[in-house]
DNA sequence: ATGCCGTATCTAATACGA
């Protein structure tokens, strides 16, 4: 049996329970990680999720912002969490499987609406927050491990994870400085971009449809913010991999979808 | 025209998303 990891930005947990709900019974996710939950923990709806299935359900959570959590089938062998950028905003948690896996769920800040660290501070800190993962990611602790990198990564690196390059360069989220972060995170982690290790680059792929204009899933206006990486010493054992898009059009829906990955262990 | 929405909070107007 696989085992199967997935990542999803519901934007608001309590929100999105009946989604999750037909996610996880459509897809069974063993391990699922969870951004913009928007919930502290003493709310966390800790019950409705284990009806669904999930023995271990961590969380790490606030009022009206960000937050994260991992649901996991089945029991796990350690969890822990990490300030990034001396900020206590609940971006980052991880577990360790009991197969040795580490999984690792991030919440990158999204970056304001000016690429300028000078003008905008949300921006600084979005580059900030990705030089962190960077210097982390080189740590021999994680490069040379078994590790999947998941989450909500704000940036979509390649032509094709924007609906118009040309017109989103200048475009927090799709800026050349933004992609370079992206390109250096890859190599200091020696990770595999698992979404286009089984989808080839000159394929569009996206995982974010804006609510602003209403028309954006229907003309397909999307980009690819939420990522997989795994390390070298789990690239022989990937086996698939999958956007599950059809969330999108569900009533009342994320405008993020579910990314997932099986790997063979 | 991703300027047009969705979610959360001191339930009214504001902050935030990307």
């Amino acid at each position: 049996m696989p085992t199967r990891i997935a990542t999803w930005n519901v934007n608001s947990l309590r929100q999105r329970l009946e989604h999750l709900k037909a996610f996880t019974d459509s897809h069974q996710p063993d391990v699922l990680c969870l951004q913009e939950t928007k919930v502290q923990d003493s709310e966390f709806p800790e019950d409705d999720i284990k009806s669904m299935g999930y023995e271990t359900v961590l969380f790490h959570g606030q009022k009206s912002y960000n937050g994260v959590a991992i649901l996991c089938r089945n029991s796990i062998s350690s969890s822990n969490r990490k300030v990034w950028c001396d900020k206590d905003d609940r971006r980052h948690l991880m577990v360790t499987l009991p197969n040795g896996i580490q999984v690792h769920n991030f919440y990158v800040p999204s970056g304001g609406p000016v690429p300028d660290p000078e003008q905008n501070d949300k921006f600084a800190h979005k580059l900030s927050f990705l030089e962190e993962m960077i210097a982390w990611a080189a740590e021999p602790s994680i490069r040379k491990e078994k590790v999947i990198l998941v989450g909500d990564l704000n940036v979509a690196p390649l032509e094709t994870d924007v609906w118009n390059h040309k017109k989103l360069l200048k475009s927090v989220g799709h800026t050349p400085q933004e992609s370079g972060l992206m390109a250096r995170l890859k190599a200091a982690g020696d990770f595999t971009d698992v979404g286009r290790h089984f989808v080839p680059p000159e394929q569009p792929l996206y995982s974010w449809w804006g609510y602003r204009y209403k028309l954006s899933f229907a003309k397909d206006y999307g980009w690819r913010l939420d990522h997989i990486l795994a390390t070298e010493a789990l690239r022989p054992h990937l086996k698939h991999f999958e956007v599950v898009k059809d969330t999108r059009s569900w009533e009342k829906p994320s405008d993020h979808v579910p990314n997932l990955v099986d790997l063979d262990l």
